[in-house]
DNA sequence: TTTGCAATGTTATCATCTCTCACATATGTT
DNA sequence: AACATATGTGAGAGATGATAACATTGCAAA
């Protein structure tokens, strides 16, 4: 973080190879979508924000997509480590840790719309997003052991986790989508949505334990 | 030219004039995101589709845009009148209402999805949706409404139709992302998107009411 | 050190796409 | 019949994604 001798991202010796190219692509390309939404996100605005030529990117990936794929899997990373942050700030199995991790992920998509849409809008079916569906599970199992805790500790069975995630899912997944597509606003301007993402969480687990023991 | 004698199905007595330009754009660009996604649909292609120049769809929409929003009004139109139905074929104010409702609300996302997509994937934002944004809130009436209902029946208030509505929402929407970007394929293969509504909706309902009665 | 190869970037070029402009053709109103 | 308006065409500007041939650099083996 400091000035010293190297130099940082400007220890440019010749001007000819870069030598940050990729990830001065992909960091160019996460502004710019943020700034401009995904679909009007082009790679030769990319290459000039870079200061290379357009025909540059096709070194470091396949085309256009791939460079998405590529700022996508960055995203699942990042998200995946928040998740865990948040779950480990509370007691192992409570409910606080899974509202905390829903917290996270709709904190995170309100932080970063244009990179959430990425990393999940992918709507190609053929390849059912090489890179990034191999971080997705990663990201899914982190909510998968805090419940299993949660489980465990009320009287439930490991075996229902898909039973209790999944919903828990749903629930933080639209809140997500309908936040940054500013669904709300017309609807119900002013949600807080911690606190909806905290009572949906709690309503759910209440009323699943509840009919779990009848 | 074939300038054949008669016009095809429709009344095309001359070549010249397409007649139903409009509709064949927006029924042409319909199919196009249908096979290859809302993101990789062309406006040329389209045009072909319809067998007009690349020129006359400027006689109908302001641009490319605009032609997708009204494909995404007449999305929203639809999907209003499946839940509707939904809502109507069981009791006024019974969960089975609310249920059937958020499952059709997920079949929709399932038989559409691209158009799915582009209904709630609108990012541009400056204008948030003109005339879908006017079709959104009729949409969620239809939910709210029968909200209302089951409050009535199970002792709840009117007022807290939003603290329900909303929460409901996120699930069915959320189950709709996840399940059009086969979120589900690789964490929870095989899921029943029936089911998966069906549980959620009915455990956070019980919650919800049972903790108001506290 | 020198030589040669692999990696990385550039320029030129193509096909395609969105959108505009001037022009052509149909419709229907008076 | 004549004019005004709506609707469609053709040509073309400007931008983009992608490819190919060429240029430069770093690195490793001889």
């Amino acid at each position: 973080m400091d000035t010293s001798g190297g130099g940082e991202e400007t220890a440019k010796k010749s001007s000819y190879h870069h030598g940050h190219l990729r990830e001065a692509l992909l960091d160019a390309a996460h502004l710019l979508i943020a700034e401009h939404g995904p679909a009007d996100f082009t790679l030769a605005e990319a290459c000039r924000r870079a200061g290379v030529s357009t025909a540059a990117p096709y070194r470091h990936f396949a085309d256009r997509s791939a460079l998405i794929d590529a700022l996508a899997a960055r995203g699942f990373t990042q998200l995946t480590e928040r998740l865990r942050t948040a779950r480990d700030r509370h007691e192992q199995g409570s409910v606080q840790s899974i509202v905390s991790m829903g917290q996270a992920y709709v904190a995170f998509a309100a932080a970063e719309p244009a990179l959430f849409r990425l990393m999940f809008g992918r709507h190609r079916l053929p390849p059912p997003t090489e890179q990034a569906m191999a971080e997705g599970p990663g990201c899914f199992n982190v909510l998968l052991e805090a419940v299993v805790a949660w489980l465990v500790r009320t009287g439930g069975t490991p075996a229902e986790q898909l039973d209790i995630a999944v919903p828990l899912w749903t629930i933080v997944h639209g809140t997500s989508h309908l936040l940054i597509d500013h669904d709300f606003d017309n609807v119900a301007p002013g949600t807080d949505v911690d606190e909806l993402v905290a009572r949906a969480t709690e309503a759910f687990l209440a009323g699943a334990s509840a009919k779990g023991r009848e």
